[in-house]
DNA sequence: CATGAATGAGTCTTCATTCAT
DNA sequence: AATGAATGAAGACTCATTCAT
């Protein structure tokens, strides 16, 4: 490996070679953008290759098809992060109510106020027209997701921490007031009728706090 | 209904007369059947028109495209069963806790598992598309729903039941639950991926316990 | 019924009418034309269409695929008529020989010498890449096609007319010449080099000679 | 192989210019082997490059375009073995009725069971689509081909062991069936619907065997 | 009023060909 | 000479909308 000094060594100097790298990431982006914004149906593919400075030939390059271009999305912004998540989750020493609160406020602050929230709503608007992309959110996002929801609540269970619950029921204790946010911020006010006055931040504290105050062993 | 002695009651022009002013409806409903199980997008007029047993041509000349006979489904649907619940609510005597049980569970019942949480999911996939629609669709639905969380809340909180709370947020304690099952129900799996082992009553029963759990004046 | 002195009462009066019953015969026909012309692969729908005055989104409503139109093409001018040979073949009252011979020329007269011939050069041409269409042609052209030959040299064996031959193999003996003069005529001379020398009707003539010579039982 | 002596044996220039060298060759034969395969549509020329190990490019490098290419196949590939035909059939000491036989089996083992009877059914194919091809083939193959069978039947004229016939269409007892089976062979059951109970050498005897039994002189 | 035949713009995908490196 | 990333033209098929009858 050269020395520091000289020019960066993975770095092609080559322009072609630095744009082909590039390629992939950027077609990603652009694609994201314009899933969320206009839906999956609704984003035309010449579109995304025009928004990554490409041609409609050069996306099927790297894309075998619009679909696979949206399962790229996805795993390039949600699923391809559960691992890390996992890793986060079993090496937490704190207590599970500590857990859980840094679960809500982390998935706002990675997920919940990112871009990767519109690709939720978009499943559920489209998952009726597109039966295979459904089903890889599904596998891909969804399970997961709930996977880990139960783990925690296993995790409060096992320790003392919560009440005995019935886990199948409430894993939707935590899920649905973050779908709910998820879906709600990009709908034109369709859930939250005043924006204005409404703070992410509060409400996930609020419902963080509610859950827990119906999970926690209560201390007589 | 005529009486027998006024026309023959098949006379052509009562008939085509009263079927005319019926055609209306009954592309409405067969619209609204197919809007809610495929979508907008995937909802073709041809099949409208055939569900209604008359000719393409004819959806037509009620409605001047397909865009406008979607609008007109929401308008004919969602309306004011607002008024009918502002009078429940004004004269339940009960607890606020049974009172806010009561409407978990009469939601469910009337709203929840109808075809209108069809149309929900419907208007968050479209308002992108149809931000007039969108409009409507808060004012109409949107706000008065929250208005009447918003009343049950403050009634708990004037009667010394529940805790004090910020309003703006706490609504979605209610709501965030509902919402979430609204949107799950009809969506293959997206949000619940087992529903074989996912009971709708209970879940609603565990949601109101909890969020009462959070909301109630502790006896010490 | 009108009388039949009023208008034809199977006419319809109306233009529309009228073309409409006309377009899957018009469309047909250019469909023949365009395919034998350039091939199926090379043949374009639009073309195809505007061949019989309409556009491309009529000749769908008619027939639902590239591949349909051109099976109904094939079903139009050449299966279809399998039924009525086999009529006449079964009332045939002359010697196996003459039956033979009336064979050959019948075959060129009707099939050999018309458009049609041209879709076995097209089905040779093109099996390879859509092998449906050549399930298709199989089953309908040329099994029945071998059947018919083999029941002739059958019926010529059972009046012990005709030599034992091995049928499995004897069927070309007659359907080889046949083919031959099929994809020779529309293929510039690829086949036969002189085409101002060569008379059709002589090669029949010769064909079915030495077809007979080598299967008729030599009288001694 | 260049001796140890000479120059280093894996000197560049010298490697480099072999394989330069053997380049286009190389390219002839993969684009051979893919054209009779799968027809000239159907092959892409990703495949032949890749076939002949080099990168789409240098196909391009030594051949204009596809056609070109195709062209360059058929040249190398479709020439004269018609010389050493010739001699063997000036040399020939047996009867014309051997000496058609031989010409029957001989036939089938040098060209009809090789690759080269794949060609024949490609240049019908693409003839429309190249007729400087065609012209070309005729030229060369055709031609030749047709005065081959020509001269034996005439042999056998000459000699008093084959009737007086006609030889512009008496060409074709011999040509017919071999063409035949040269199409048949690659044709998925397009000619012949059930090729397991065929047999090549089979069919090869008994068309010999009819074409003789119209052709010889009847021994009263 | 009602029909349904006709339209044609719109979309994904393929692949021969080019050209900067 | 060789590469392979990039191009863009072309084609089958859909479906909301129109309009002559």
């Amino acid at each position: 490996m050269p020395s520091p000094h000289s020019a960066p060594p993975d770095t092609p100097t080559t322009r072609r070679g630095r744009r082909k790298e590039a390629r992939p990431g950027e077609l990603l982006a652009a694609a994201l953008d314009l899933f969320v914004e206009k839906g999956f149906a609704a984003t035309r593919v010449d579109e995304v290759a025009a928004h990554a400075g490409v041609s409609k030939g050069t996306l099927f390059l790297y894309f075998p098809s619009k679909e696979e271009l949206f399962k790229a999305v996805v795993r390039e912004n949600i699923s391809g992060r559960f691992a890390e998540w996992d890793v986060e989750l079993e090496g937490f020493t704190g207590t599970s109510s500590e857990l859980l609160r840094y679960c809500f406020q982390t998935w706002w602050e990675r997920v919940g106020a990112t871009k990767a929230s519109g690709l939720a709503k978009l499943m559920l608007s489209e998952a009726n027209n597109f039966p295979e992309l459904a089903h890889f959110y599904r596998q891909e996002v969804v399970e997961p997701g709930h996977d880990l929801v139960r783990r925690i609540l296993q995790r409060g269970m096992d320790r003392g921490e919560f009440r005995t619950v019935d886990l199948e029921h409430a894993v939707y204790l935590v899920l649905a007031p973050l779908m709910f946010l998820m879906l709600a911020q990009p709908t034109m006010g369709l859930c939250i009728p005043c924006p204005e006055r409404f703070d992410p931040d509060q409400y996930i504290q609020l419902q963080a706090d509610n859950v827990l105050q119906g999970l926690l062993v209560r201390a007589t």
